[in-house]
DNA sequence: AGTAAAACTGAATAAATATTCATTTAATTT
DNA sequence: AAATTAAATGAATATTTATTCAGTTTTACT
């Protein structure tokens, strides 16, 4: 054998986000992580070197994942409204389905395994948004309003409305999308 | 002496909220909860069973609190509008005077600590809010929308916001505080 | 003050969990 | 196909954490 497995790393972090939906992040062992990737506990120790480093790095990688996922087709050839709506879509059909990695990135947040430093990064992988927004209410269109807050109210919608239907088992549809995007558009718009 | 000390239990939650907004439901142990609250170890299990039923005698106290206040003044003198405001700002104080509050309710709701069953005792202390909401939505004040997307839509942007201003250290203005509301009201406001 | 009951203490023990490592298995090289 | 190296195993060990309990202090009552 040459070289580390890629696909066990992606089986370790697959079974973490699976149990970390499940029982949460205060409820899981190494123990548990080996058994439901179906390997011996050690093996975890080659691929990571603790704990902590394990649930750092798939922080890390869910993070990078999630933003790359919010801007695809989010591109200059649309219209500022466009660009908005298609951000929105994509964000909420990204939580939706990969609820296990939004689950594991919030409660990641406020856990001894993550610190402020790492968050500060955070910033940067959300930039195009902040431009985007910025630039709205330069064009006047949208209201005259702190940048963050507006951040804070199309996340805050999104999270909400995906664990509700996470938790109560029902899809989101189209329509639905389109009923909260309008909402939210409403909410943000730019009336005099 | 009597009876088991109230004041005591008091000091015993307080100090998990306190040690759970810095590090997280995941981060702490029994002894750091006697520690924080200034007594022993064994006199956490003079008031609680174990650590299981801390938690969860927590958790329940919480829920029944942030309810209560949520609903204060908000009465039948005042208009409909009148008391969606009210109970918008209720919330928003709430959530940020008892910070704490909130950031254990929820890690609680998806930690091994709480289970679904809990969850849907919920429902109940905050009907007033879905009575409010439906008949909203019947007298053409509020769009025709699914109760419980508005309710999310509600308590997303919230929840969003007061985490932000917690963690960038930033206190929620009067001020900010109308803005959202507007912004929340745009986006629910019935219009043809 | 004297006494019994309740509350409190924190070191000792039990239980859970993380981590290591001697051994085995599989892959790669010569 | 033997030798070499890397990867994987899982029982053993170390560490952390929950829980208990024998002894101490405080309280409430006479």
């Amino acid at each position: 054998m040459r070289c580390k497995d890629v696909s066990k790393v992606e089986a370790i972090f697959r079974a973490t986000l699976t149990l970390v939906k499940e029982r949460g992040l205060a409820g899981i062992t190494m123990g548990d992580i080996s058994k439901e990737a179906s390997i011996a506990t050690g093996t975890l120790y080659i691929y990571f070197k603790n704990k902590d480093e394990l649930i750092r790095a798939l922080f890390t990688e869910c993070r990078k994942q999630s933003a790359h996922y919010y801007f695809e087709n989010v591109n200059e050839q649309l219209s500022f409204e466009g660009r908005m709506e298609r951000l929105f879509h994509n964000i909420i059909c990204y939580k939706m389905n990969n609820f296990e990695v939004s689950a594991f990135l919030e409660q990641s947040y406020h856990s001894p395994y993550v610190d402020v430093i790492d968050l500060k990064k955070k910033q940067k992988a959300l930039n195009p948004l902040f431009d985007l927004i910025k630039e709205g209410v330069e064009t006047r269109k949208i209201r005259n309003t702190e940048v963050q807050l507006i951040v804070s109210y199309l996340f805050g919608i999104i999270n909400e409305m995906v664990k509700k239907a996470y938790f109560s088992n029902k899809k989101i549809t189209e329509a639905v999308i389109k009923e909260v995007y309008a909402m939210f558009w409403n909410g943000i718009k730019y009336d005099g």
